[in-house]
DNA sequence: CGATTGAATGATCTGTTTTTTATTCATTGG
DNA sequence: CCAATGAATAAAAAACAGATCATTCAATCG
């Protein structure tokens, strides 16, 4: 039915404020029950567990995140290198200030991501595809020459990993980690351009 | 003196066996003074602490590592990517069993990363330094196209960060994460070769 | 007098008890 | 019946006491 949905999204809205508010760890299924005038054992006909309302609001940023994202693939007179460019910057920023702005959030980011590890790698997935067409875009404008875009992507995912969790992997500070993003965008866009064949390894072109 | 630097050994290999056989945190600086016949409170005539003495048995695992990864620019008939390769895959596959086969090591590694944030930073640099040197014997030999040796470089451990504490940022097996390697080393190569100018966005080349 | 000791100290860790909390489910109300 | 409750339970967290440990330093030793 709907009133399902109604309900599932008033516990959402209370979790969310309590979490941002409190953190995960501090906020009680009680407290949730309570903002939705309820029974904390009524959660359970709505929720698997605490954490099941945790992933779901996860999941909700994620997937918004993702239509962001996507819109870099719509927009016109862009290069396939700019898109790049908007969407390898679009995602630091965005998980920058997030984090930075409610430091509660990475403790949640970070309890989900150890014990549903699966869902990150779905939100990893996703991210992936879109710079998978973003690829696939340069390769039939002729601006990029690689034979597997769905490879490629996940190249450039392991070489922008630094710049996905901030926080997470060093203690730089944002206009840093730009700087240093921008350097590799530079040299990724200038690989992509020149091409990865599926020679695997070039022997030799010349020497000291 | 000489008898002081004899003695620091002394330690430095006395804890070194405790460490790595029970930990850093289930050694004591008692254990360690009992294995060098002397009292715990001498131990501080030579080290300030117990981290700095796991920081030496550090510093000297480095250095060794430095040294090694030296030896890559000294060998001959070897172009600057085959170089490339030779680095990072020496530093992942090393880094990969040193903490594969000793977990205990882990441990230790991690609280001096915490602690000592210093300490890393500087071993980073003089990896750093190496890479340079091997991106400007590329230049030189003509085979890359880089302004900054020392930029580049520094793209190029951000872009490989992934690959150099592998068990702390990914759960990924050692094969899969040499096939990802091989991946981002071929790109960094193709755009290192194509050079990336001091052109920082090259506009527009061709639309879909 | 420099080198070393070992007891003193305060911080940290360990194991235990108590309390809080997530989750279940038999019962109740509409 | 369906929705909701709230007492019961087991798991996790907090609180606490006791022990251990890193570190210091006044007193000894050579």
């Amino acid at each position: 039915m709907n009133g399902i949905d109604a309900t599932r999204q008033k516990i959402i809205d209370a979790a969310k404020r309590r979490f941002a508010h409190y953190g995960y760890g501090k906020t009680t299924m009680a407290d949730v029950a309570a903002d939705c005038d309820m029974s904390p054992g009524n959660l359970y006909r709505y929720f698997a567990g605490k954490l099941d309302i945790a992933e779901e609001i996860a999941r909700a940023a994620a997937m918004r995140t993702v239509d962001e994202l996507s819109e870099i693939l719509i927009k016109s007179d862009r290069t396939a290198a700019e898109r790049l460019h908007d969407f390898l910057f679009y995602d630091l920023r965005e998980t920058f200030h997030t984090l930075e702005q409610d430091p509660k959030l990475v403790e949640m980011a970070q309890i989900i991501t150890t014990e549903r590890p699966h869902f990150h790698d779905e939100g990893l997935e996703r991210e992936r595809e879109i710079l998978a067409r973003i690829i696939e875009f340069g390769v039939l404008s002729g601006e990029f020459r690689v034979g597997d875009p769905e490879y490629a992507a996940e190249m450039i995912q392991a070489a922008t990993l630094k710049f996905s969790y901030p926080q997470l992997f060093s203690r730089l500070a944002l206009d840093r980690l730009e700087r240093e993003l921008e350097g590799v965008y530079q040299l990724l866009t200038a690989g992509l351009r020149a091409g990865v064949a599926a020679v695997p390894v070039p022997q030799s072109l010349v020497e000291a």
